[in-house]
RNA sequence: GCUCCCUUCGUCUAGAGGCCCAGGACAUAGCCCUCUCAAGGCUGUAACACGGGUUCGAAUCCCGUAGGGAGCGCCA
């Protein structure tokens, strides 16, 4: 992971723009990160510039490895390729300790020796004083050490004047700097803290756009600050809206909050996904359906929208259908092979495969679905649902299955024009209509009432199994 | 409480002063197609938060109000 020259330091081109994901492990990547890290790749990939990926661990207490396992994971199953990186911050201590040592010898930053019970009964008074509660700056001007306190560091903020953020979403906005107080750059225990790291990492790797949730709107003008006292040239930002889960409330476990690979485990298709997410406080016109060259195409994070939007999983639902069905189905067999086996059920026929999902992608939202639907083309016996049994397996329902048998075992060949033919042939006979005859051999075939069309059914089921459920069926109906 | 942000159909959105008694999509209702279920096609219900301005004219500009969100941490 530690590289001996980092890229940031040997490749320096100023007019490429350079984005990046920034997620800290201290819960699960859900589609709110998928969505900023989409926007931030999305961008970069449409500049011709570079994204990299950063893991932001400064906390270490809060940090897991499982978090990480599902970021990078994550990041790859949906495709998110990162130009560099993973960096991690836990490896960069070092050069935070520099900058704060420069910082402190500079005056910009200045040791303060206040306790957190100090801090917090003056807190304490402030709120109920009515006031904003912020750091009374009792150290800024200088103050002996404290014998058994260990110091924090602070940023030395402008007193005066203020700090205009000129958003790429939100346009400018104006922040006084009388409002900002003094922040913790470094903990007692001399660990850099979240803001501070931020803004070295995005100095240090060139990062030129910071595309990040709008709930950092708000940290914008004191890292700016930071970056004026060193001498780093402003990246531009664009803070983008939250998602809020169905209910328009926050986010939570109950829907939407939950690991993104949650999404691949339920048979969704990451690009599906992506085109749910991207559509999520973006429109290019009345398009919805979105390739990846499409979207990379057609972005620009100036046309983001500026509210939060409510997540919808019924939209999801519609666009994955909408992917499985213009997809290759070459391309779907994977995905189908693993959602089969999540079922017990192993196929390498990649024929059979293909078939299956050309005969099934319109009729199921996800690959899993897709994988329930078609366990009756690999079952070795069908369970038969009694409802549909008793529906069309009663009355002349078991001589039709005896006279269809009859005219498949004798078929010439085994093609769905042939077996539709011979079907059409035998309804016309009995003088009714083709599903008088679909039914109780879609019933005893399939096991259920419902299926992708008959003879296509049959056709990949192949004639030796028709045939065996076809006797199944009728021995079953005759003993019962 | 203070500071900042946000507000078009149930939901995602188009709309950058007249093209809008507001368009598309999901969902929903009905119809068509049809061997089942779907997919697909057609039709319908449904929105500019509210109040003032500016203007010949406002969803679009300005000011308020209300509601929602974020930040105010030795969390990120």
């Amino acid at each position: 992971m530690v590289r001996c020259a980092p890229p940031w330091q040997t490749i320096r081109d100023s007019m490429t723009v350079v984005t990046r994901f920034a997620p800290s492990p201290t819960g699960m990547l859900h589609v709110g990160g998928v969505r900023t890290a989409l926007f931030s790749w999305l961008y970069a990939r449409r500049m011709g510039g570079k994204f990299i990926l950063r893991v932001e661990d400064t906390d270490r207490e809060r940090s897991t490895d499982e978090a990480v396992r599902v970021i990078l994971d994550g990041m790859a199953w949906l495709g998110l390729t990162a130009d560099e990186g993973p960096y991690y911050q836990t490896q960069r201590f070092d050069r935070y300790g520099a900058v704060i040592g420069q910082m402190l010898a500079a005056g910009q930053a200045y040791h303060c020796y206040c306790t957190k019970e100090e801090l917090e009964a003056v807190r304490a008074e402030q709120t109920a004083r009515k006031e904003k509660p912020r750091y009374p700056g009792t150290c800024r001007h200088g103050r002996a050490p404290r014998p058994g306190v260990q110091p924090v560091v602070r940023f030395r903020n402008p007193a005066q004047g203020s700090v205009v953020v000129e958003d790429l979403v939100h346009g400018s906005v104006t922040f006084q700097n009388a409002e900002l107080d003094d922040l913790i750059i470094a903990r007692s225990d001399g660990t850099p803290t979240y803001n501070f790291c931020v803004v070295v990492d995005d100095w240090d790797m060139g990062v030129t756009h910071v595309i990040r949730g709008d709930d950092h709107l708000n940290n914008t003008p004191r890292q700016m600050n930071m970056l004026l006292a060193l001498g780093a040239a402003l990246p531009t930002y664009a803070h983008v809206p939250m998602i809020l889960g169905p209910d328009g409330a926050k986010l939570s476990k109950r829907h939407g909050a939950v690991s993104v690979l949650q999404y691949e485990e339920e048979g969704y298709l990451p690009d599906a996904l992506l085109n749910y997410l991207v559509r999520l406080g973006w429109a290019h016109g009345d398009q919805e359906v979105f390739t990846r060259e499409e979207m990379i195409a057609a972005f620009d994070i100036k046309d983001v929208n500026r509210a939060a939007s409510a997540f919808n999983p019924e939209k999801l639902l519609w666009l994955n259908q909408q992917h499985m069905m213009r997809a290759t189905p070459a391309t779907l067999v994977p995905h189908l092979r693993a959602q089969l086996r999540r079922i017990g059920l192993d196929c390498d026929d990649q024929a059979l495969l293909e078939g299956i999902i050309l005969a099934q992608r319109e009729r199921a939202k996800t690959m899993k679905e897709m994988a329930l639907n078609s366990r009756f083309f690999f079952a070795e016996h069908v369970e038969i649902d009694p409802k549909a049994a008793a529906k069309h397996l009663g009355g002349g329902g078991r001589e039709t299955l005896q006279r269809v048998r009859e005219r498949l075992a004798g078929l010439g060949g085994w093609s769905t024009e042939a077996i539709h033919g011979a079907l059409e042939a035998l309804a016309a006979e009995l003088g009714a209509g083709l599903g008088k005859v679909a039914q109780p051999v879609r019933v005893a075939v399939t096991g259920a009432a419902v299926s992708p069309p008959i003879d296509v059914t049959l056709a990949l089921l192949g004639r030796e199994r028709t045939l065996a459920r076809l006797d199944a069926a009728m021995a079953a109906g005759s003993g019962a």
